[in-house]
DNA sequence: AAGGATAACTAACATTTGTTACAGCTTAGT
DNA sequence: ACTAAGCTGTAACAAATGTTAGTTATCCTT
């Protein structure tokens, strides 16, 4: 009956949280059962029930986690004196770097919060909706100045935002190059796809 | 006790199929149960069982059918006479029409390959990986060749891939582009952002 | 050493899950 | 109209699901 094994400066919950993140990108949300998650823990599933105060809950602190992360970024570079293509890459290098480093939270927040419940799915479909547009609006604004090329903005927001999501291809590759070799070629691609010559 | 209602130039099995792939799109394969399927097809979770065998059969053949068809396509592509960044232009052109105009079945093979079993699993990694390898191979080419822009490979092929199944959000959006815009806007950053100036 | 708080365990619950058995209806070919 | 095959519905199954109740062990503070 020892307690759950925690590492220092982590509380029980966030060590429950970070084991379902995951479990929830192996298999997703709804494959993975509380049982799962709680073997993994290295503990009785109804015990899980002390931290946290049901499976949703573990989904919603992942998906509000992120989106805070990614909207409290926004608002600095928004507010940052930069030419458009800069913000934009700025976003880009953001996303990426959150890719790398807190991958599992992220994959998993932008694959399963269709798996969340009113009023947190309304919330968080709002958020993301809010947040492209933003990126759009900066974009629109680099067309303006001729800094873009005359594309359809929603678009490169949505090439841009999937296109990183493929980093999960990365963390699964055997022969991986570093993380940051990989950032300068989503860079140079990207950007460089956006950018008017 | 009617029988399945069917379109025409489409068995029981391909209507079960196709309602399924919409239901696994909007919900996840293991959020889908036998009983929601049935009742979308108009008929008790049963009955469905005189035309497929079990669950997992249906993603199957949505996976397998998906791959078929990719793999068709780029063995035409490998052996057309085009350069190397036109045959990479050709691969991204079918897959977003292919994306476009057989969504649901496209986008749940990419996103619930995952909860395949042993064999299938195997199979498609294995078919996915090489896929993938084949592309990479183009462009490595094109490099070679300074058609390409000096950069990572499997990279590349991964913003590309990625990039691609973004057209999800453009399917669900209220204001659409028109098909045929959001491609020519695809392939101007895309392959913009491939190309050696 | 004691006591209270914390967190673990066992057991059980009501549902939901994929699937099967079986009997009756429907349709197609004669 | 008759029969055989095909399709559907009802009922049921064992297993798995998220969660709760109640009990016991462990830890921290004093």
């Amino acid at each position: 009956m020892a307690k759950i094994r925690q590492r220092k400066n982590s509380t029980r919950k966030e060590t429950i949280i970070e084991t379902a993140a995951r479990l929830f990108r192996e298999r997703g949300f709804s494959a993975t059962s509380m049982r799962d998650l709680a073997e993994q823990v290295g503990v009785e599933a109804a015990s899980l029930y002390n931290h946290i105060s049901s499976k949703a809950e573990i989904l919603q602190e992942l998906c509000f986690k992120v989106a805070n992360e990614f909207m409290g970024h926004i608002d600095k570079v928004e507010a940052a004196d930069l030419t458009a293509i800069k913000k934009i890459e700025a976003i880009l290098r953001f996303h990426i770097q959150q890719m790398l480093h807190h991958y599992e939270e992220v994959y998993v927040s932008d694959r399963e919060w269709k798996h969340l419940t009113d009023p947190y799915l309304s919330n968080i479909q709002t958020q993301r909706k809010v947040y492209r547009q933003r990126i759009a609006s900066i974009i629109e604004d680099g067309i303006k100045k001729q800094e873009i090329k005359n594309i359809d903005a929603p678009t490169a927001v949505l090439i841009m935002l999937h296109a990183v999501s493929g980093i999960e291809s990365w963390h699964r590759s055997r022969e991986k190059i570093s993380g940051e070799v990989l950032e300068e070629n989503m860079i140079t691609i990207l950007i460089g796809g956006l950018r008017n010559k």
